[in-house]
Order: C-alpha cells, then structure tokens, then sequence
DNA sequence: AAGTGGTCTAGACCACGTT
DNA sequence: ACGTGGTCTAGACCACTTC
C-alpha cells in the first residue's frame, strides 16, 4: 500500500475490528503509530479515527488512547423525511388538506410545553397529507405568531406550514421525539383508522433562541416504519 | 478575531443562517474567501462547513459551491439506548428475565428476511427487561448459531443474549427499523397491557458479511419516547 | 511530567461538475 | 478549460488525562 487515504485506514480498522484483530475493549495503536503503519500523515490517521469513533465504533480519550467499543451500534442517523418528498419517492402523488385553521389561545399544557406567556394566541392547524389520494399522515400544528411574524397574512391552503416556516422563520435548533400511541378520535377520523390503532408519532417542538416557533406532532398511518442502516 | 476556530465559524455561519444574512438557497462564499475573512487556513473553513454539511444546514458541490439548504433538520442522530445502561440512569433498578429459549426451525418468512437456508436451525429467546420490579421492554430475539458460534453452549440466563453477542461475534453492518404496532398476546403478557396496545418497536437485524447473525424486535411499554435535539 | 488525541497551518494536488 | 470542494502532507502547538 504507498499511500493510504482515510477511508482505506477507516475500511482497514473496520477489518481489524470485524476479525478480531483488535477486539472489543482492546486499545488500539497511536495515532502517530499507525501513521508509520500506513505511510501517511497522522492528521489522515486522525480523521479516520474521529469518525469511527463519531459512529461509535470506537472511543477516543487522550493520554489513555483509542479503544475498541465495546457496544458499537450505539448511534443512527436517522433521515428526517419530508413528507411530499417522501411519497413522491415512492412513486405516488402527493396531496394535502388543510382541515382545519384557527386562532386560539394556548392551552395551560401548551404554554408550558412552549415556553409562553399565559393566553398566548396561537395559530392551530389540522393537515391531512395523503398520497395517491389515499390518508399518510395527520398532522397537528401550534404555530407562534409572535415567533412567526407573516403567518398571519400566509395563504396557508396554498402553501404548506411547512414549506412557509421553511422559506419565512429561521430556526436555532429543535427538540424531536418519537413514539407509539393510540389514535385519538381526529387522528382516527383523518386516517381512515379505528380509535386506538397504533401509530408511530413524531413531535417536533422548533426553537429560535429561546423562543418557540411552531410544535408539530406527526401521526403516521398504520404499517409505517422509519429505517436506517448502521 | 485574531483566528478563528473551525467552531467559532460554524457558530458565525449558524448565526449568519439564523439573522438571514445567509437565506435558504443562498450561494455563501467560497471556502478560499471565507478563509480570507477569518484570517485562517483553508481546511479550517472545510471542516466546518463539512460538518454542517452533514448535519443538513449546508449543501455542497464541487464547481457550484456552498448554499444554504432549504430543509435545514434533516438529519437527526439517534442515541441507541442499552437498556440496563438507560434504566440505570434513570435511577432505578434492572433485571432481566429469560422466559423461554428454545432451538426451533426458522419459519419461512423469517429464512427470508435473514438470508438462511430453509429449515435452517435457530435459537429463539423470549426476555423481559425490567425497571425497579416492573415491565419496562419485551425482546423477542432469533440468533442463527452459524454466525455466532458457542451461542449454543452459553449460559443466556446468566449473561444476557446481547451482552454475549457483543462480546463473541463480530459484526459489519446491521437494519434497524422504528414503528408502532399493537401489542400481541405474547407482548400483552408480558409488559402487562391489553392486546392492541400501542407499542413503539425496535427491530434490528444484524450482520457478519452476508450472513445474519441476529435479529430481535424490542417492544417498549407504553409512554416509552425516543428523544433528540437538533 | 509525560503521553495521547485535538486542532491549526501553508501549501499542494486531485476529483468533480459546469461551461 | 476552469472553478469549486475533497483530501493529503509535514510540522507545530495545545488540551486533557493520567501518573
């Protein structure tokens, strides 16, 4: 091998992981080392380690060294789908249905969830999205005009929350969780289900700093998975 | 700013996103000028906008440059819980129960899904995991003792399955899957709720090469959520 | 105090995608 | 052909952890 670049160093690591070469729990060779090994730079060495060890495959600490982790499917990454694209991808047309729009006060749960003053306005939207023309998913919007200057004059049967959100509010981070609940009655209206299905459930509450922008909860129709590969 | 760190720039990109200086769709400047800016190498400035390339705030192309994604959360890290670590936590108690092991034939559908010859001999193991006394998850696990050899000499009511696997049998890649279902009467019994019962779902299947070394599905009781930032 | 990973530099060449 | 990001180098200094 002349010269070795971070992915062949990454794949051969891998190898030596797989054929108990070096096994879970082992220390493996300095960085510098294994610079030698491979004939190349110990910054190539660095970052093919650093990202095994991002992976959790391995787990870096200085002074004592890299090791072999010892459970190494620790992190996934998952795709944050978008829904249009994602049925659209599956070769099936997309639609939505705004059920519903209004604008209300938050209730107690929610401003404490959200972070707002009390009797906060809030806009609240029920969306069906449906792929060839059948329900996909229900969806249950609070959006803070505060937050979310514009979305009061926003056509929002023309254009998704979504997609308007996107294009109009910058966000700083995001809270996302998932989980199996049964269906409440408008998500078993919407989806076509009976009371109690279980569906897989995302939430997403979406920050600008210190203020919330929108909380979102996704519910999927029966049969829906999210998949990764490690 | 005397220099920068690859940190400091990806805290100015973030911030210059966020006020909207930089919009969604925007071409930001190249990594040679941006190093200009900030008075600092060239492979400071990649590092960080490959890493927040990879998080999904950036898209990059060779040729056509940096710019700013439309769809920033795109990607989300999941943090595979181990349970006794995750239980542990929390601050309460784990135990586990093997409630029955056996060595069976693979039914057809599942030679399929792991890739075995037909009637290819597997072993089955049903286990509750238990938080402070009570029902917390229910792993239903099928490992193929051709890919994890001495499986069938282990003591899996001493040492749990998972535990043994990862300290015995390599692996390269493996699926994972996340859903909701009803609980099934095996399920039901087990965590103690009616059958139906929404239950978030993990399936994992796990490889050596071609060969499947096991594949589980971990039904979490009910109010169980998978949680991340972004 | 010493060993290890973490980061940065200045420069170089390459790979890809657009023109 | 050219512009952009992708990667690599040889060396340096720093930060953290253990001794």
């Amino acid at each position: 091998m002349s010269r070795a670049s971070y992915q062949d160093i990454q794949a051969e690591v891998r190898r030596r992981i797989q054929t108990r070469v070096w096994k879970p729990g082992d220390t493996i060779p300095t960085e510098v080392d294994l610079a030698k090994e491979f004939n190349c730079a110990r910054a190539t060495i660095n970052r093919a380690l650093r990202e095994l060890a991002e992976t959790g495959l391995l787990e870096r600490r200085r002074k004592s060294g890299t090791r072999v982790s010892l459970n190494p499917m620790r992190k996934a990454t998952l795709d944050i789908p978008i829904t249009r694209l994602e049925i659209e991808g599956r070769g099936q047309t997309y639609r939505h249905k705004l059920l519903e729009s209004q604008q209300v006060s938050a209730p107690d749960a929610l401003s404490a969830e959200m972070n707002l003053g009390r009797s906060q306005m809030l806009v609240h939207l029920k969306t069906l999205h449906m792929a060839d023309g059948r329900p996909f998913m229900y969806e249950d919007r609070w959006i803070n005009p505060k937050a979310a200057r514009g979305i009061l004059r926003a056509k929002l049967a023309e254009v998704s929350a979504n997609e308007w959100l996107v294009q109009n509010v910058p966000i700083s981070h995001g809270d996302i969780a998932f989980q199996a609940l049964g269906a409440d009655t408008d998500q078993a209206a919407a989806l076509g289900v009976t009371v109690g299905t279980a569906l897989f459930i995302i939430d997403r509450l979406t920050w600008m700093g210190t203020q919330t922008v929108t909380k979102v909860r996704l519910a999927y129709g029966p049969g829906y998975r999210m998949v990764t590969q490690i």
